[in-house]
RNA sequence: GGGCGUGUAGCUUAGUUUGGCUGGAGCACCCGGCUGAUAACCGGGAGGUCACAGGUUCAAAUCCUGUCAUGCCCA
């Protein structure tokens, strides 16, 4: 690499977009890839699958941010590190996007639509965005096969998935069962816990208090259901076994003022809650006995429907059974339970025995002998028939209005009902064990993620319902045998075709309808049946949890490659897939592999707006990467969302902190560069002529100053990164670049490198930049991967993403700079006395271009090193340094009026005034000898209070820190005619150089200069200065008339009016 | 309703693990300075009920309990 070319001003879109022409051009990101093939140590990492039927936001770049960041982190390490692209293409929300657009609101309409035509529908709907989303991900930068990604709905990425069941059905994991879920009977569809979130409504609806009739005993036991429609279906009552109950007997009929249906005998015995017995009941009664709930557990009762349901090999149907769930917050204490209409329901009667039977038919309606007056009519529309019929059996307490929110249909407005519907499940429970303890192998960021929110769920984990009634979907590949009831699990395309019965078709691809079509020979022997497919398809979070070994196809392809990527190394989404795509994955490989199946997961928290809202279409709140992409670029994004919060805590996303970002961070990186380059091409600076290097131990201590900074910085960089801190490490090296590289390294190397000689000195700045730059872009790349590339090859003729890590790694080796601790304690006392020094001079009004004569610093270690520096920074002209402040400090005695006031009383004016009138330091030496008396007074040291002042013409302040002790800096405040030149000519030059950039003159070009001066004279030395500075190739002072376009100003009382032509 | 996060200046945040000096910074604001130094830089100022309430302690932003707000997941 040579000299470098000049710089012009940042225009970062421009910057970025044609770097990416780069990267295209050169296929850099395949030679990240393929450079690091001889070390042969990959770094795999798993991409979660976004859905590309959705448009790309602002929070999509966050996770691709953080997973693009530590690949290129892990590549310059050494890593080989291969990123597939994916897709995810099934499930619901395809469903319903492609549904809202065909009009289509039942399962009827689709099938009337056709499910072949359908099904295509989602398949071209699932790549709505695709273009958007690839535009998007090469715009900020993220580096992921795209051309070659796994695609869910492709038959390979499916085979893979039915192999995987095939190996759960065959470990006996697999099982039909029923899951309870919101379903509407109208559109015949169950919802996901979103869609029903949609649809929740405040309705009033009956409620009712029902007896049910103890066998062998005279009293009922009171229960209360706000779904009517679910008592046909009762089969059990469950109560707490530690809740208190009481037997009561009703004694006197109830007032007027009885509403609605039911009611009860004098002399009826009713068992409830005690606590609730106020609430319910409107009776006067007494109580007869008292007991716990585990007196009534094993208790019958008369169904409520009798011939409803077959009880027959139900030992518990119609019993009293115990349950945890059940509280005393509302209803009587004893909860009414109809197996296939709520999941608590559920999995008690599943738990103790209770026929699952169903009263209701998938289309909402009872079933034939439920009950003559209901069967075969909508549920909903029988409740108050229900209540009649128990009312007229005297099975009726009492009825009410109950409101409360209950999820209703978005699409038809019904309401959903809790609904057992067939499915299959894959039998979690059986491996919790294993999968708690491959959980907890996984290295979480945050750790909580894992061990909290994961862990949590983990250890209640229950069995995973696979099956979905949709068309959308990998099918599922059960074949059932319609003679003999065998279950059979095909676990590839090859044994599907094989066991194909003749007249079978072929499918053109593995989805429904095709598949639904293919009919299988029973293999049980002695059976001739056929066998047809359960006509469902998967939850399309097991696809997505299949991803490690499906992306391959295998294990029908690619065998060698998996067996190398399995466990990923790294994975990253948002937090809110610790249950979505972080569980399945985990349970996939654990009921498959058993083992884990990524060794690191960050999980990241969401992107809302400024005001902390989640970002939604209707709150108008969303940002759009592209408002920003088009403004401060990549870069500045990146660098915002790295450094703004840690990658787990949720961001309050603020365009005004991209702007940020992009002016303090890019804007100062690129200025720092600029001014190296631009130099370097004007001195023909080649770093790599070896005759004009300058060894590190040969430069300026302010240039082993800054590469030692670099170098602390960039360990503490590289230490953050390991810990996940990546927001640590980004504001440590925005830090470094602001504070020490620009506004200090490079504010005090700027006159070195204007010298226009060839010097030692200028090559030693020269390269300390350029090795600084380059250390920088290094380490800035896997976060912001444009600039840093640009100023890479611009300086070192290659991509800075082929480049070496330089920290190390155990790939690669370290390539820092030389630490010398000493130097930088130093730099910063001297940084430290700056300030001071311009704190000093405010506070004595001594304004910055009025030079000082003398400055000295008192203590503290050696800092002759940047004595210069120091006394150009100061303004002085001369900086000294002394033992101690005496020479400059004079102490002051103040009086102490509460002691001397006691003491003098009416004197006490005339001892203040000797006080103040005599000297000091002998008062105090007769003080201290007991010997001090004024006005006859004896004075001690009680009567006053001794501080320690500058003596006229000296101004200072004192640092203490802990590793130099107290260090004072003193300025010599005295004022002179050649200061007042000096001062006056350095406001000359600093107009007149504005001017000159007003102008916008070349930093070389001459000018003619006239200068008038009214009020001071300037000496003659100070005026050849102003002119060299300002490259005044003729001058005038004090000639001729003003002219009147000549510019003006006023100092210190002195009128100074100038002219630059 | 349950689990897990988050809450510090107008805004974005450090500090919370392990209690300990006057709660630190950036943006914005005000005053001053400096500049061939960039959308800059430097000094100073104003701005805080550390969400709220209670508790533990010599001492609480930090630990404990509860409440509120907000987000994610589950019901």
């Amino acid at each position: 690499m040579g000299v470098p070319e000049p710089v012009g001003e940042l225009d970062p879109v421009e910057v970025e977009t044609s770097l990416m022409r780069t990267w295209e051009e050169e296929g850099t990101f395949q030679q990240s890839i393929e450079s690091r093939r001889a070390a042969s140590t990959p770094f795999t990492f798993l991409e979660g699958p976004p859905t590309a039927n959705g448009k790309p936001g602002i929070h999509h770049v966050l996770s691709r941010l953080f997973k693009d960041m530590v690949c290129r982190w892990k590549t310059m390490e050494g890593h080989v590190v291969e990123r597939k692209g994916g897709w995810d293409t099934h499930g619901l929300p395809v469903e319903i996007e492609v549904q809202k657009r065909l009009d289509l609101m039942s399962n009827e309409a689709i099938e009337a639509y056709g499910m072949e035509a359908f099904n295509q529908q989602c398949k071209e709907s699932v790549w709505t965005y695709e273009q958007a989303w690839r535009e998007m991900t090469e715009r900020m930068g993220f580096w992921v096969d795209m051309d070659d990604p796994y695609v869910t709905l492709h038959d390979e990425y499916i085979e893979s998935a039915w192999w995987s069941l095939k190996q759960m059905f065959e470990k006996g994991m697999l099982f039909r069962g029923h899951k309870v879920l919101p379903y509407c009977p109208q559109t015949g569809t169950s919802y996901s816990s979103h869609e029903v979130s949609l649809g929740y409504k405040e309705v009033a609806e009956p409620a009712v208090y029902v007896k049910f009739q103890l066998v062998d005993d005279d009293a009922s036991v009171l229960a209360w259901t706000t779904t009517p429609w679910t008592l046909p279906g009762n089969v059990g009552l469950a109560v707490g076994p530690d809740v208190t109950y009481c037997r009561i007997r009703i004694t006197e009929p109830p007032s007027d003022s009885w509403e609605g249906r039911g009611g009860a005998e004098v002399g009826e015995e009713l068992i409830l809650a005690k606590d609730l017995i106020g609430d319910v009941l409107r009776h006067h009664i007494e109580v007869v006995d008292e007991f716990s709930g585990s007196n009534l557990v094993g208790k019958s009762y008369q169904p409520l429907f009798p011939g409803a349901i077959d009880g027959s090999g139900s030992e518990t149907a119609w019993t009293v059974v115990a349950a945890d769930f059940v509280t005393t917050t509302d209803g009587t204490g004893v909860v009414h339970t109809a197996v296939m209409y709520g999941e608590e329901d559920y999995n008690l009667g599943m738990k103790v025995g209770f026929p699952a039977q169903h009263t209701v038919g998938m289309d909402g309606r009872f079933v034939s002998g439920t009950h003559n007056m209901l069967d075969g009519r909508y549920v909903k529309d029988c409740d108050s028939d229900i209540i009649d019929i128990l009312s007229g059996d005297g099975l009726l307490y009492r009825e009410h209005e109950y409101t409360h929110d209950y999820p209703h249909c978005w699409r038809t407005d019904h309401p959903l009902l809790y609904y057992a519907m067939d499915s299959w499940f894959v039998r979690m429970t059986e491996v919790r064990d294993e999968i708690m303890r491959y959980n907890s192998e996984v290295e979480w960021a945050p750790e909580w993620t894992g061990t909290k929110r994961m862990g949590e769920w983990l250890s209640n984990i229950k069995d995973w319902a696979i099956s979905r009634e949709r068309y959308w979907g990998t099918p599922i590949p059960v074949w059932i045998c319609q003679d003999c009831g065998n279950e059979h699990c095909v676990g590839s395309i090859e044994e599907m075709n094989s066991m194909k019965t003749e007249n079978s078709p072929a499918p053109p691809e593995l989805h429904r309808p095709y598949v639904d079509d293919v009919k299988l020979h029973c293999p049980t022997d002695g059976c001739s049946g056929t066998m047809v497919r359960e006509p469902y398809v998967l939850d399309c979070w097991f696809d997505s949890g299949c991803a490690t070994f499906a992306q391959w196809h295998y294990p029908f392809e690619n065998k060698e490659v998996f067996d190398g990527a399995f466990p990923v190394d790294y994975i990253c989404e948002g937090v809110d897939q610790t249950r979505g795509w972080f569980y399945s994955l985990l349970a996939v490989s654990t009921a498959v592999f058993d083992s884990i199946c990524y060794r690191r997961c960050l999980s990241l928290g969401h992107i809302l707006d400024k005001n902390g809202k989640k970002m939604s279409k209707s709150k108008g709140n969303v940002v759009d990467p592209w408002d920003h992409f088009n403004k401060e670029g990549s870069d500045s994004i990146r660098w915002y969302m790295t450094t703004q919060s840690s990658p787990w805590s949720p961001t309050n996303f603020d365009p005004n902190g991209v702007r940020e970002s992009y002016a303090k961070m890019f804007l100062t990186l690129w200025n720092v560069y600029r001014f190296h380059a631009d130099y370097a091409a004007m001195d023909r600076f080649d770093p790599e002529d070896k005759s004009g290097f300058v060894a590190i131990s040969k430069r300026s201590p302010l240039d082993r100053w800054v590469l030692s900074r670099a170098s602390a910085m960039a360990e503490v960089y590289h230490q953050h990164f390991e810990n996940w801190d990546f927001h640590k490490a980004g504001r440590e090296l925005e830090d470094f670049v602001v504070n020490d590289l620009s506004n200090w390294y490079v504010r005090r190397s700027r006159r070195r490198l204007w010298s226009e000689s060839d010097s030692e000195d200028k090559r030693a700045c020269q390269h300390t930049l350029h090795e600084v730059l380059i250390l920088v872009s290094r380490l800035m790349a896997p976060v912001s991967p444009f600039m840093p590339d640009v100023i890479h090859r611009a300086l070192e003729g290659s991509s800075v993403h082929l480049a070496d890590w330089p920290v190390g790694s155990e790939i690669v080796d370290s390539n820092l700079p030389p630490r010398d601790y000493s130097l930088e304690q130093q730099m910063e006392l001297v940084r430290a006395l700056a300030e001071s020094g311009r704190r000093v001079r405010v506070e004595n009004n001594r304004r910055q271009r009025l030079p000082c004569r003398f400055g000295w610093i008192v203590g503290g270690p050696d800092l002759s090193d940047f004595h210069d520096i120091l006394a150009e920074e100061l303004n002085v002209e001369e900086l000294l340094t002394e033992n101690d402040l005496d020479a400059f400090q004079r102490i002051v005695l103040e009086p102490n009026r509460k002691s001397l006031g006691a003491k003098c009383r009416s004197d006490l004016p005339a001892v203040l005034a000797e006080l103040g009138a005599a000297d000091p330091d002998s008062l105090l030496l007769e003080i201290e000898a007991g010997i001090a008396a004024i006005e006859g007074y004896s004075i001690t040291m009680d009567d006053i209070e001794i501080r320690r002042t500058e003596k006229e013409g000296y101004a200072a302040a004192t640092l203490s820190g802990d590793d130099f002790g107290d260090v004072s800096l003193v300025l010599d405040m005295d004022l002179n005619e050649e200061l007042m030149s000096r001062g006056l000519a350095r406001d000359v030059i600093r107009r007149i150089q504005s001017k000159r950039k007003d102008l916008d003159l070349e930093v070389e070009e001459g000018i003619s200069l006239s200068v008038w001066i009214d009020g001071a004279v300037l000496a003659d030395e100070d005026w050849t200065h102003v002119q060299s500075e300002t490259r005044a190739s003729t001058a005038s002072l004090n000639e001729g008339d003003v002219p009147s376009g000549a510019d003006s100003f006023e100092v210190d009382g002195t009128k100074v009016t100038f002219a630059v032509d």
